[in-house]
DNA sequence: CTGAAAGCGCTTACAG
DNA sequence: CTGAAAGCGCTTACAG
């Protein structure tokens, strides 16, 4: 790799002269900026990044730690991020996580020491301390979807009115016995959506079903296996709520196996909607947060606390958005 | 962000006696050590990954670039190259591109400067040049899924056999008119599965029918929109190849809606099964490659020519995985 | 308009 | 066993 020294050399200039000509920072005698250009472009002169981050202090870039990205929202939502990023003059490095703390830690700590100016993250919940240590060593940091720690800034969805409100919508549909499949209630949207679905449930009079599975949180047999239960469970089951689509995916094989019709007899509703839900043979019903939006916001954000000056860094905040009911047609 | 110098004044030595303690990397005085450690943890000592990098040469990273994250087989090859490059002591930063060259040359152009020691790419094809440039200038490079560029380590599936034998099992399930639908072909793996699509049906006797779109090539629509062309221009079509589960999908809702029957009227298979199409109402028939083996293979590749002393790299070689059939409820 | 020098935070021969 | 010095590749006051 050529470096500034190289092309000085060639050009017969100082490396400083090559800096302030290739960066454009100072004025340079335009021969002199043509030599240079000339010997850079014959030289195949790239800067050292590292080198640059180092002098500099900014590396423009962030770091988006995410729990996974198959199958599940956050792929989705990590376009968004990429497109703000990109239109801020921010690249982006993902580490996913696999929802495993170690693994989590490890990738917090290597985007730490000098990789990022600031870090989006959908957290596993248990480096809450060391996100807390990472913001606090001058690192910007934003909470995406899994709000953890207060005082830090986050972009949630709404997640208590989503369960509430598709409470309400099977009710309006017809349904008067309504089960609700969750996920760790560790983490902040499970919770809410139990907690949205609850309040429903008390207010309509109805019987609260919530069902919970051993299986990995967000796969296909934690829905299957809690839609077994629901159904052995709950004689005159008539709805169900999915906490995110590939569970709703797993209740949809549970019901098409017994020969239980959807929505005829049952209907089905994911709390959190991607694209796959419109894909499928009986497309599902879904509460859909603005994913792409919640992302762009999110790499606007970070990059705006990366960007303020010391004296006036913005003070955390929680923006929540609202979750839209696309109708389809297991319900 | 303490420093070393930090630590060793604190601890009353010099930065390189610290450095030597904190890396085991020689002798140091037990009682020394042990004020070092304690110095380095009173102050939250992180090292600077950047200025590491920069002495050393060597970050101990690697850079995935992918096309695509969002429903596809490569968020699923990414758990294999994380685990291989986890187990190897190496970190991973992924890039999506999005299938667009311009972002990926961004990409590339930043990993280069300094990142990453290794890069494994499944390109757009459209930046071969700046790919050589890169392995020319000593970055380790191996591609996955698309190979593109001769002379460049690849880890691939045998899609030419893939698109035989998916077709000669249609055939043994009694289909007589089966139809293809793909994507790119300047893309390797699109072109070696109508290669092998067209031997088997030659053989067989039977006719071509191969159908592309001008929709996104990953798409739902495109196979929507193929399955539709097929079905009028086809009489008499028994089965479907869709080159990857997502446009099976598609094609699956163009045959639902118009009131076809799955599997008896139409046999559908995807050639590039990825977990998916184990979940649908109908699942789905597919052709798996083994995605989390080849990403493990890919980072070891990787890894290994990186590690390689200067003197004997490692000679570029393409590793071709087959991929297996399994059968479901589509065929 | 340009050069010489210092320094970002680290590692590593070289002495002793 | 430890310190002093050089240097990775860059940028940026400071002179001139």
């Amino acid at each position: 790799m050529a470096t500034l020294k190289d092309v000085a050399r060639l050009a017969c200039v100082d490396v400083s002269t090559v800096s302030r000509a290739l960066n454009n920072t100072s004025y340079v005698h335009p021969d002199t900026k043509e030599r240079i250009y000339a010997a850079a472009k014959e030289l195949g002169y790239h800067p050292n990044i590292m080198a640059q981050a180092l002098r500099q202090g900014k590396r423009h870039t962030i770091g988006v730690v995410v729990p996974r990205l198959h199958l599940a929202i956050f792929s989705e939502i990590l376009q968004g991020i990429e497109l703000g990023a990109r239109k801020l003059g921010y690249a982006t490095l993902i580490c996913n996580t696999e929802d495993d703390p170690t693994v989590e830690r490890d990738c917090l700590n290597r985007l730490r020491n000098g990789f990022v100016d600031g870090i989006i993250i959908a957290g596993t919940g248990r480096n809450g301390r060391l996100v807390r240590d990472i913001r606090a060593s001058g690192i910007a940091v934003v909470q995406i979807v899994r709000q953890q720690e207060g005082g830090i800034s986050s972009i949630v969805a709404d997640y208590e009115a989503c369960g509430y409100e598709a409470v309400y919508y099977l009710y309006q549909k017809g349904c008067r016995e309504i089960g609700l499949i969750g996920g760790s209630l560790h983490l902040a949207p499970y919770r809410g959506r139990l907690e949205g679905y609850r309040k429903a449930v008390k207010t309509l009079g109805l019987r609260e079903n919530f069902q919970q599975s051993n299986y990995l949180m967000n796969s296909f047999e934690y829905g299957y296996e809690c839609m077994n239960q629901l159904l052995d469970n709950t004689p005159g089951l008539d709805g169900v709520l999915a906490a995110v689509d590939i569970q709703g995916l797993g209740a949809i094989r549970a019901l098409t196996e017994r020969g239980i019709r959807i929505p005829e007899q049952v209907k089905v509703i994911s709390l959190t909607g991607h694209a796959v839900g419109g894909m499928l043979e009986t497309s599902m019903t879904s509460m859909e947060m603005p994913a792409h939006e919640m992302g762009e916001k999110a790499a606007e954000m970070v990059i705006g606390e990366i960007e303020a000056p010391a004296d006036k860094k913005p003070s955390p905040q929680c923006v929540t958005f609202a979750t839209v009911l696309v109708e389809r047609e297991s319900t």
